[in-house]
DNA sequence: AATGCTATTATGTCTAGACATAATGAGTCA
DNA sequence: TGACTCATTATGTCTAGACATAATAGCATT
């Protein structure tokens, strides 16, 4: 018989079993570190890191001296993975196709440099591209690449394969934000999608950095047939 | 002076430096954990603890024996945080409002039955409601409960506060299955939400489950302004 | 009553050392 | 050649003890 010490996860998971079956309701004050290390047998460490995975997940909260408890309205965290588009059609099982609609480098746009906070000076590549499945529009990618922080990017033709492609693999990020929203297709967006102008496009933008360096913006349209799904 | 120990935080940010700057470039391999701590003069638990860290955000990917590598192709997670309506926007520093629009018990109807695998008999609590945020149109919430698991929800008059709040501290979920997309706003829903027929709102869908029995669906209905925003 | 100091307390983080475990590769045997 | 065994190695996790830090409560002072 293997007689292994308690780890973290069963801290953890005896910790979540006890908040869901309401031994602590919701707002209540849970034993401290000590308390429970003595009662699991393990050290003050083992649990404190079962409680601050338990405190990222949003099902408690800790505050010093306050002590840990209880979230009241726990926030619930969705795992939202970012996957490459081609990744995501080929995953449906529909053939992946990509044209480059436009290339150009510019200076960046107002809009943008307020995005990414650019300087007056920043050249940005300006790159428009549509990504098929099985022949059929499924994203019109719009996209801003930072030139000073990847200066590469401007020997790139990105002909063949999309931007996001060589991105990930020559420029990480370490910080990124998403903002999803629904809009009406502009008219240029309806053509390319294939779809009646002021029809409903679902819209995703990220930016990136990499220590606090903007690397790029894209703008990701899709028809309104697009379902972006996660569980917990 | 206060010659701080070096953190888990210093090293962590030192390295993502490094791996921007290409010190280490994509699936290069990096210096182990016992080399790390020699240079940094620290524990190899600190070390540790930073790589972890930047493992579990995707731009490194760990492997016993092989060691530590900078991501090819970093599957990047977004965590996305699913707060109570009401919270959404009080810390938007708004005024929330709630109002319930109709209330009823009835047979659940065929999409719900074939969404939540709900059997012919299952009766369930249909709510429509409205969230404001400072006197306009927030959320169109349409819900359905199953009476079979949450029986006492049929108590509940909702009238005052909204279902989710009552669920959220009274019917916990083990899964939960989000959908997003964008449609068009239909006759009702654009009265309710102050838009014009048509107008494009952003909508989510959720289900949730306790221990594999269906708790609950919702749909939530937005106005084309709103922004679901998120970082990593 | 208001303010400021101080002790207390629970969490946060670090260290040094240990054993656990997965993955690899080399060596052994049929 | 192929299957198996075993040593090696880098990461994974745990322990015990220590100091750091934020937040609080109580006390003292104004």
């Amino acid at each position: 018989m293997n007689d292994r010490r308690t780890s973290f996860r069963d801290i953890k998971s005896e910790l979540e079993r006890r908040i869901a079956r309401r031994v602590w309701p919701p707002g209540a004050i849970m034993p401290g570190e000590e308390a429970l290390a003595a009662e699991f047998g393990a050290a003050r460490a083992t649990v404190n890191r079962a409680l601050q995975e338990l405190a990222r997940s949003g099902l408690i909260e800790r505050k010093r001296k306050s002590g840990t408890r209880v979230a009241l309205y726990p926030v619930r965290e969705a795992r939202l993975a970012i996957p490459l588009v081609r990744k995501e059609i080929e995953t449906k099982g529909a053939r992946y196709a990509y044209s480059l609609l436009s290339r150009e480098i510019v200076a960046a746009p107002d809009f943008l440099r307020a995005r990414l906070d650019l300087p007056e000076t920043a050249t940005v590549l300006h790159l428009r591209c549509l990504h098929l499945a099985d022949r059929a529009p499924f994203q019109y990618e719009e996209r801003w690449i930072n030139l000073d922080a990847v200066p590469d990017a401007a020997e790139e033709p990105f002909d063949e394969t999309g931007p996001n492609e060589w991105l990930v693999a020559n420029a990480p990020f370490s910080r990124a934000e998403f903002v999803f929203r629904a809009a009406r297709a502009g008219r240029e967006e309806a053509a390319l999608l294939q779809l009646v102008e002021g029809e409903a496009v679902f819209v995703g933008e990220r930016m990136t950095w990499l220590a606090d360096r903007p690397i790029t913006f894209v703008r990701m349209v899709h028809p309104p047939s697009h379902r972006m799904v996660t569980e917990i």
